[in-house]
DNA sequence: CGTGTGATTGACGCCTGTCAACGTCTGTGG
DNA sequence: CCACAGACGTTGACAGGCGTCAATCACACG
C-alpha cells in the first residue's frame, strides 16, 4: 500500500467537477473523513469480476481500463475510466457482483468511498442522486450505442470509431498525438477482434495518412475522414 | 386514441410488483390520477429515436422491442420490454434526447407519468428512487453483457444464447412453446446478422433436434444443449 | 386470383480470424 | 558489457464464416 498524499475532496470538485460537487461543505467534509485514497501503479487491478464490492472509487488521476473476460481469456474493454468519473459503482447500485475488472493503464490515485456513505448522501442530498442517476443512465445509452456499432459495422468502421473515441476521451496535444498509450493488443480489445487485424488496419490508415504511428503513440492527421469512414453507410 | 379501461396502479403493484410497490397509498393514488393511459396495436411506435420526451411509460401489458436504426436503415434489438417493466426513463434521467425507438410486438396497455410525476417522486421517497437506480445500474449490466457476446462469438453461438434469453424472458409453454412470436428478420436484429443466416442455423438447430418449428412458432426442445452452443469456448 | 410480405435455399466471394515465422525492443542477470 | 529471455509488433498464407444477391416458395389478405 504506496503512502500518498490524500487529495482533498474539495480539490476534485474545484478542479474537474467530481461527483461530489453538489455536497454541502459539511458533506464534503464527511465524505473526505470516510473516504481512503491510494496509489496505483500500472497493471494493478482494482477489482474483479465477480468480486463484491463494499463501496466504489473517484478517480483523482490516472487511466482505468474496464473489461469482461470472456472467450479464452480474451479481454473485452467496455469503458475507460480517468481524472472525476466514478468506478464500481453500478454493482454497488444494483446489489450485483462486479461484473467487469478494472486494471490500471497509467499511474492512478483512487478515492475509495465505502457504501455506506454513498447510500447514506443518496438519502439526504437529492441533487447528488440526481447527479449519479445521470450517470449510469448516460453510461448506458453509450453502452447501447457501442452494441449497435458492434452488431453492424465491420472492424475497419470500428477501429475508425475507436480512434476517435480516444481522440475525444483523452485529446490530443499540440503535436496530435493521442494521449493515452495502449498496446495493440488492447486495442484489439476495444475494436473487437484480432491485434494482426487491428495492425493491418492501423498501417492502412497510416499509408492514407489518416494517422501516423510511433511506436505505441498515434498521431492522428485527419480526424474528418476517420470520422467519415467510421460512419461510412449510416 | 383508443379508449380502454385504465388500469389501477394498484393493480401493477400487487399483480407483478410495478415501480410503484414501495409507494405509500397517498403517493399511489396521486401517480394513477397523473398518469394517462391507452391501448396500442402491433406495429404502433411508442416513441423514435431522437425524440425528446416529456414522461415515461410503465407497462401494464403486452411486448415491446427498444432498437436503434443504424447501418442503412437495419435495425438492432436492444431489449425487450413487457408488463412490469419500465419504458423511456433512461432519456429522461439522462435529460437526454431518446437513445432508441421503441415499437410494440404485441397489442400492449401503457401508462404514460409525465417526468414532473417522476420527479416528485424521485425527490421525496428514496425506496422508489433506489428502486430506479437499480434498475437502470441493472440494465447496464445486462448491455455490457450483451456487448462482449457480440464481440466475441459467433452468429452460431449468439443465437442459441438469444433463444435461451428469449425462454427465460418470455417463457414457454407445456408444449415448450416459447411465448413470443418474432419474425426471422426480427430474430437477425437481435443475434445482429442477416436474415438468411438466422434461418440456416434454426434450420441447423431444429435438423439437430434442439428446437422445433411451426412456422413463426418456436419450440424449444433442448435447453441444456442450446446454452451448451452459447458458452462453447466460455 | 393477384399482390405483397416473409421464409427458404443456393451460389459466390470477401472479410477477418488463425497460425506460423520473424523482427524489434527492453530489461535482467551473468 | 553482452547475451538472452520475454513481451510485443509485423507480415504472409490460408481457410472458413457469414454477408449479399437472386430465385423460388409459402401464405395471408383484399
Amino acid at each position: 500500500m504506496s503512502k500518498i498524499e490524500m487529495p482533498h475532496c474539495e480539490f476534485c470538485v474545484q478542479n474537474f467537477k467530481s461527483i461530489f460537487k453538489s455536497l454541502s461543505d459539511d458533506e464534503l467534509e464527511s465524505v473526505n473523513f470516510e473516504k481512503s485514497c491510494r496509489l496505483y501503479k500500472k497493471g494493478d487491478v482494482i477489482f474483479h469480476e465477480g468480486n463484491r464490492t463494499s463501496g466504489f472509487y473517484c478517480v483523482s488521476s490516472g487511466i482505468i481500463k474496464v473489461f469482461k473476460t470472456g472467450i479464452e481469456g480474451k479481454e473485452q474493454i467496455i469503458r475507460f475510466v480517468k481524472k472525476g468519473d466514478i468506478l464500481g459503482y453500478r454493482s454497488l447500485i444494483s446489489k450485483e457482483a462486479a461484473c467487469s475488472t478494472a486494471k490500471v493503464i497509467e499511474e492512478t490515485i483512487l478515492c475509495f468511498i465505502p457504501s455506506e456513505t454513498l447510500f447514506q448522501l443518496v438519502k439526504s442530498n437529492i441533487d447528488f442522486t440526481m447527479e449519479l442517476m445521470q450517470r449510469t443512465a448516460k453510461e448506458l445509452g453509450e453502452s447501447n450505442k457501442f452494441l449497435i456499432d458492434m452488431a453492424q459495422k465491420n472492424v475497419r468502421e470500428r477501429l475508425a470509431s475507436v480512434l476517435i473515441m480516444l481522440a475525444e476521451t483523452f485529446s490530443l496535444d499540440d503535436n496530435k498525438i493521442l494521449q493515452i498509450t495502449l498496446t495493440r493488443e488492447e486495442l484489439a480489445n476495444i475494436v473487437g477482434t484480432a491485434t494482426e487485424s487491428v495492425i493491418r488496419l492501423l498501417s492502412e490508415f497510416k499509408h492514407d495518412e489518416l494517422i501516423d504511428l510511433k511506436g505505441r503513440k498515434i498521431i492522428i492527421k485527419n480526424l474528418d475522414e476517420l470520422e467519415e469512414i467510421s460512419t461510412m453507410y449510416l
